[in-house]
DNA sequence: TCAAGCGTCAATCAATTGTTTGAAACAATC
DNA sequence: GATTGTTTCAAACAATTGATTGACGCTTGA
């Protein structure tokens, strides 16, 4: 994958292809996918803007590639661990803390390929708030067979929650996992920067105990 | 604040300085402020497309003065329930919960005014994951103050935590508050909906207890 | 050596963007 | 009824958007 050098000042050498690609998901990690123009781009990779439909055949179709690269190793990591709750749960119900584990430390971690993964992480955020109907597409096709699987172990894990609360308490952990992936720099100013908030080891350490205390409440606490 | 009427249609009476405003502001909720275009408020409001330059100054002006119409009460709210916190704690740290219904009750809630809140909710958790200068300065202006209070408060009432994870707790209310307010509608597809998840009073008795048993798990919890 | 295919390029396309213009219509005041 | 300030209107503005064109150079293989 790594057949991109990033250059000292930000530009990439390469194929025009992997030169657009890496451009690509820096900009739209930056910006989002709609306030990044072709020419944006384009010139950025230093290649003619028409590389573009040539090698993706559209915006769009730049951005499925781009974002496949980083979400089907996601996908992969998050079912295996998914798995692994499931068996090791047996008859009984899994844990929390495992579910929780299964569907953040694949986002968080992954991938170590030829783009930093802080630019997917902040174009997956920027994607999930987009009301573009293709981005919309592209994120309902790529993680609803996840997402649906996790519900559903989530529901199982705890078997006396109501429709109710359980769905209130996925919307937490659904918004603290986006937060802090998009990472928009607010809370850092708030709390002091004085460490390293970019550090996704700590975010899971911390971030999983919080979420897991939540769901491991009794139904209806006051 | 109501002169406008909604008619069965969708369109607008009133004014047309207020029907643009109540146009602009379910579009803006609807699609977010890049992703809506002069034409297409000016069309949906049945005006002139140059009675917003006129009205407004400009496209940001517009937004501007949509958005204060909701942020306003709320950081009032806001800001008369933080100091009931403090007083109520007097020396010792404010309690958990009370800091939370400070800051969530009052965007769930508001404002009950001309435009339904849902538009003004959604509006929000759309301009929070924008990257356009003007939307991030609007909010950066508006809702800071309130913010930085938060979180000296919170850190108050949690003394020993470190600052890294305060950092990521802190994440986490953020982003389920975001995400709670933006409500794209993803969890609600794989939880069923066979309930009101629309209704912000449930949303409040639901994530209250699930953020404060969050956060108060002795720090450093495995 | 020729032909085919691939990749790149400047130039251009139609469509849409926020904004501005100057005239017309309206309302209020004298 | 004339004058003034306010509001509305169709039309046009320059700028930007994603996409396409046809020519040009290069490599490959017969």
């Amino acid at each position: 994958m790594a057949e991109t050098d990033i250059r000292s000042d930000g530009s990439v050498s390469g194929s025009t292809k992997e030169r657009i690609r890496h451009t690509a998901a820096r900009m739209f990690s930056e910006h989002g996918f709609d306030n990044v123009s072709l020419r944006d781009i384009t010139t950025g990779a230093t290649v003619n803007i028409a590389a573009v439909n040539y090698h993706f055949g559209s915006k769009v179709g730049l951005l499925t590639d781009v974002f496949a690269e980083y979400a089907a190793p996601v996908n992969v990591a998050r079912l295996k661990l998914l798995d692994e709750c499931e068996e090791k749960a047996g008859d009984g119900p899994p844990a929390v803390a495992d579910i929780l584990w299964a569907l953040l430390s694949p986002a968080f971690h992954a991938p170590d390929s030829g783009i930093e993964g802080r630019y997917f992480r902040q174009m997956l955020g920027r994607m999930s708030s987009s009301s573009n109907p293709d981005v919309r597409r592209i994120l309902f096709n790529t993680f609803d067979v996840v997402s649906s699987r996790f519900v559903d172990l989530m529901s199982r894990a705890c078997p006396d929650l109501p429709r109710e609360e359980l769905f209130w308490r996925l919307t937490c952990v659904y918004g603290a996992m986006m937060y802090a992936q998009a990472d928009n720099g607010r809370i850092r100013t708030l709390a002091g920067d004085s460490f390293d908030s970019t550090n996704m080891d700590d975010a899971l350490k911390y971030m999983i105990p919080f979420l897991t205390a939540g769901f491991t409440q009794p139904p209806g606490s006051k």
